[in-house]
RNA sequence: GCCGAGGUGGCGAAACUUGGCAACCGCGAUAGGUUUAGGACCUAUUACCUUUUAGGUUUGUGGGUUCAAAUCCCACCCUCGGCACCA
């Protein structure tokens, strides 16, 4: 028998696919349309892991699979290819990006096709090529004209090693997520996108999606809304006589003076505010030196300068780390009054406060936060307990009067932290006794009717910095014009470049080191800079920033759509034919740690074209249907693989010794797909094991190998498969309906027919849950029972499995379905049907516990009536041992399963 | 600190959706066969304990519900991942 030798048959068949074009979808069919995506790689110089080929594995059989249920599938791949660590590359080794792109992109494409992928190849994108990048710049060119894109001077976290400016998401531990080296503040000019604007609607439409919960709350709590109120502090001179008289007797507002606005989601806590304090950063310091007479001065100014230079040449990261150890300075010579009560608090300054969340500054209540409380604790402030526990929740409080029973105001407080809780409210003048859920909106009204504080909402999100001072990105399509800039009297002179002008390409440069401000290495080439304004036609300068790496990723999933890759044609009205019929994308993978970048990037851009009307409104808001997420695979002893750890599994090694269909088979094997796992050298060997046992089983079907290509370099072998990408894939009609039964003969349904029937249905249903290692399981079972005995090896069964093996190892099924002489591609073929009659068994193994424990098992009819059961159940020898001298009390029946007799 | 996921043989795991024989399938191991050897392949055994034609114990720990719990409920312990001064 010829040796199952996966080297050879594997390129083979990719070739006759890669020709006949299988794979590739058809726009505007009248089939059911599947859109499946996996996210688009990097293509790095390391090229692929085993890692990275588990997402493309995994949905790659459920393309597969969806094919052969009929539908119209779309499975595209294309590169991400604009980035740091290949301009990294070129500072270093002076290689131009885009040679080194090429070749990284064609080493990885070569390791994907040599898995046996089935991408539609002819959809193939790269965000580097000018025509891909020109509608990056076009999105960008519309978010500035409707206002979404702004450019503001603002301390950056800057990564001094990248010489880069980084998102606060790029973040990781104060560290450069890319190199690792500490990160600083600088202040710096950026262009942000208003993502903030979309906030609401970014939590509000995860209703729409399928989403895995974690995935929504990780994306909820990145943006972080929060409901609360911004409350009016007006400011005094310390210096002047106590104002504090009943909160009743001070309603009247007086003329506009000076005051602070804080933001609080506890406004139930007001009366335990005792001081103020504001970020490092607030601009209260800097205006405090025109401040109203009655206001006052700060009177120790250096002292609070000092401090402010200290905090701002903190990083974030020294910042967090001195949590424990919270710093600050009181603002001497003013203070501020506390608008429920009329007292005076002082202000301090501390940089445990953010300038860049709510108004940036607080009122501290540090009784009942514990951050406040460490501050107060240290400075010695007053701590006023407002907010008293409910011992017993079960019992409603009847006497508000024993609540309002408290400490004094303004002694020192005994219990050892602060409570962070909900409570009735105590030492809150007339609100004392009422609970603080209510407090909220009592105490917000009363001050809202003064016009002292107002509901609000915050959120955590911040507007995300859209510009990078480097080389390999997308060249932002905007000049600055002085001339335009005096005469729009705005001070912006920003001009666009006109739509008909782009792609603006990005210029060859010899050195692709940023200068040593940081600025983008494209600042060095004057003939670039220099330009002339599309709007006056003077003498403008071109923006030098380029865009970040997730500007391209940002709408991939419709580049695909736009066939004639690289020569898209404006208007974008050109393509809502096909974005109409496959968008949403119905599935899409990814990795978990995109959650909140890419995800979240990409849904609010995808909003922000549907508002616009560049989609059409029928696919509604949301550009991903569903979305899952793949386990990491970790290198042996369960270390993550890198370069440096030396401890790399590329797919090359395993493709080349044990062949594609192994590696597939293992990886997907190997452990539930949505979860971590630890690569097995020796779990690769069960799989191929598996294949070989498979080969084996056809070994009747021995042929010898035919040519595959004609003179002209066609297939020659299969006839039919389809090689005109525009026609409707074909599906052979030759297939039975049900599988494993002949209608014609009465015999007895086999045991081997059942099982036949129930793979199929399980395979099925597994693969569409992801559960791809149970799919396999079942298969092994059927392949050892079908080995059993080779009287069973009958044409039919071997097709029906085929079938079912063809998404996981094709190339072994196609080799196996052209050894037995069919027509076409085992792809081409409709999934096989199962008969739900036949799923069930004709007995099963009734279980007779005694008390619970099992005592014995008789094989009896499905259909077995309790009566029946509970007799067969008693005459058991075994169970009249257990039984026997004791009285049954119960027994009880569960039809297909038990009995279980209670003594 | 907060949020999330998880804890089952020597190992990866299955059974959790729907409470009903715990450990499918694979790896490894042991014995035998085959082979010049190694490897490959085939057969059998493989959760643990005991006094082994049989019985007992076992799903992180403790409790609860139930005729019946890996599965449902409560408390705790541990591991991993993410977020982290967001007022």
């Amino acid at each position: 028998m010829i040796k199952y030798s996966p080297q050879k048959i594997e390129r083979k068949w990719q070739r006759v696919w890669l020709k006949s074009g299988i794979y590739w979808a058809k726009d505007g069919s009248k089939k059911k349309k599947s859109y499946i995506l996996v996210e688009f790689p990097y293509p790095s110089g390391e090229g692929l892991h085993v890692g990275h080929c588990r997402p493309y594995i995994a949905f790659d059989i459920l393309s597969r699979k969806r094919r052969m249920d009929g539908f119209n599938t779309l499975f595209p791949m294309g590169w991400d290819a604009f980035g740091l660590p290949t301009e990294n590359y070129a500072v270093k080794t002076g290689i131009h990006p885009r040679v080194a792109t090429r070749k990284n992109t064609a080493f990885f494409k070569r390791q994907q096709k040599s898995l046996g992928l089935s991408f539609d190849w002819s959809r193939e994108i790269n965000t580097t090529d000018p025509g891909y990048y020109k509608w990056t710049q076009w999105i960008f060119l519309q978010l500035f004209k409707n206002d979404l894109a702004y450019k503001a001077k603002m301390p950056i976290n800057w990564c001094p090693s990248c010489k880069i400016g980084l998102a606060a998401e790029e973040v990781i531990d104060g560290s450069c997520e890319r190199c690792g080296a500490k990160v600083i503040r600088k202040e710096k000019e950026q262009w942000l996108l208003r993502i903030t604007k979309y906030a609401e609607r970014l939590i509000q439409d995860l209703d729409l999606v399928d989403y895995p919960e974690k995935v929504k709350t990780l994306q909820k709590d990145w943006i972080g809304r929060s409901e609360g109120w911004e409350v009016q502090f007006p400011i005094s001179n310390s210096q002047l006589p106590n104002e504090t008289k009943s909160s009743e007797a001070r309603e009247e507002p007086k003329a506009p003076r000076a005051s602070i606005n804080v933001f609080t989601t506890r406004i139930d806590t007001l009366f335990g505010a005792t001081y103020l304090v504001l970020a490092p950063e607030h601009p209260f310091i800097e205006n405090s030196k025109s401040l109203p007479a009655q206001a006052g001065e700060i009177r120790n100014s250096k002292f609070v300068q000092k401090y402010i230079e200290e905090a701002k040449g903190k990083t974030e990261r020294e910042r967090i780390s001195e949590v424990k150890e919270k710093t600050g300075v009181e603002l001497k010579g003013l203070v501020a009054l506390n608008p429920a009560n009329g007292r005076k608090i002082p202000i301090y300054i501390a940089d445990y406060v953010l300038v860049h969340y709510g108004k940036g500054a607080i009122m501290a209540v540090p009784a009942h936060d514990s951050r406040d409380w460490d501050f107060a604790k240290k400075y010695n402030l007053p701590i006023i307990d407002v907010i008293k526990q409910q011992q017993d929740t079960s019992n409603k409080i009847q006497d508000t009067k024993a609540f309002a029973e408290a400490p004094p105001p303004l002694t020192p407080r005994l219990s050892a932290s602060a409570y962070e809780g909900e409570g009735i409210l105590i030492n809150s003048d007339r609100f004392t006794g009422m609970k603080s859920e209510d407090a909220r909106i009592r105490i917000g009204d009363w001050l809202q009717k003064q016009g002292l504080a107002k509901k609000t909402v915050n959120y955590k999100l911040r507007d995300w910095i859209f510009s990078r001072q480097r080389y390999w990105g997308e060249p932002i399509p905007l000049v600055f014009c002085e001339r335009c800039a005096l005469r729009q009297g705005s001070g912006q002179g920003w001009v666009q470049i006109p739509e008909k002008d782009l792609p603006l390409k990005l210029p060859n440069v010899k050195d692709y080191k940023p200068t040593q401000e940081g600025e983008s290495p494209l600042a060095k080439v004057k003939s670039w800079v220099e330009t002339k304004c599309p709007n006056c036609h003077g003498s403008a300068r071109r923006e030098t920033d380029v865009m970040p790496n997730w500007a391209g990723s940002n709408w991939y999933y419709l580049a695909y759509l736009m066939r004639g890759i690289f020569s898209f044609q404006f208007p974008i009205s050109k393509y809502k034919k096909v974005f109409k019929y496959w968008m949403p994308v119905d599935w899409y993978n990814g990795g978990m740690e995109h959650s909140t970048l890419h995800l979240l990037y990409s849904r609010f851009i995808f909003k922000f074209l549907w508002d616009i009307g560049a989609v059409p409104k029928s696919i509604g808001p949301e550009p991903y249907k569903k979305r899952t997420s793949h386990g990491v695979i970790l290198g042996e002893g369960g270390i993550k693989m890198s370069k440096s750890k030396g401890n790399v599994i590329t797919p090359d090694q395993v493709v080349w010794r044990q062949g594609a269909d192994t590696l597939r088979v293992y990886e997907m094997f190997m452990g539930p797909f949505g979860e971590t796992i630890t690569w097995d050298p020796k779990g690769v060997k069960g799989a191929r094991r598996f294949l070989e046992k498979v080969w084996k089983l056809f070994g009747k079907y021995e042929i010898r190998p035919q040519p595959i290509f004609n003179r002209l370099g066609r297939p020659a072998l299969i006839q039919g498969l389809r090689r005109n990408p525009k026609s409707e894939m074909p599906i052979s009609s030759s297939i039975l309906d049900k599988v494993g039964t002949n209608p014609k003969s009465q015999a007895p349904i086999s045991q081997l027919e059942r099982l036949l029937h129930k793979t199929v249905k399980k395979v099925g249903e597994d693969i569409e849950n992801l559960r791809f290692n149970t799919a396999i399981s079942a298969l092994m079972v059927l392949v050892n029972e079908l080995s059993k005995n080779k009287e069973q090896l009958t044409e039919n069964n071997l097709k029906v499995f085929l079938l079912l093996l063809a998404p996981f190892a094709p190339h072994l099924s196609e080799e196996l379905w052209q050894r037995m002489r069919y027509k076409n591609s085992v792809h081409l073929q409709p999934w096989p049907k199962y008969d739900p009659k036949l799923v069930k068994e004709e007995t099963f193994t009734l279980v007779i516990q005694i008390s619970g424990r099992v005592r014995d098992k008789v094989e009896a009819p499905s259909r077995i009536s309790e009566k029946e059961a509970k007799e067969l159940a008693i005459s058991s020898e075994r169970v009249r041992k257990w039984i026997a001298g004791k009285g049954i009390k119960k027994v009880v029946f569960v039809p297909g399963k038990l009995v279980n007799i209670v003594v």
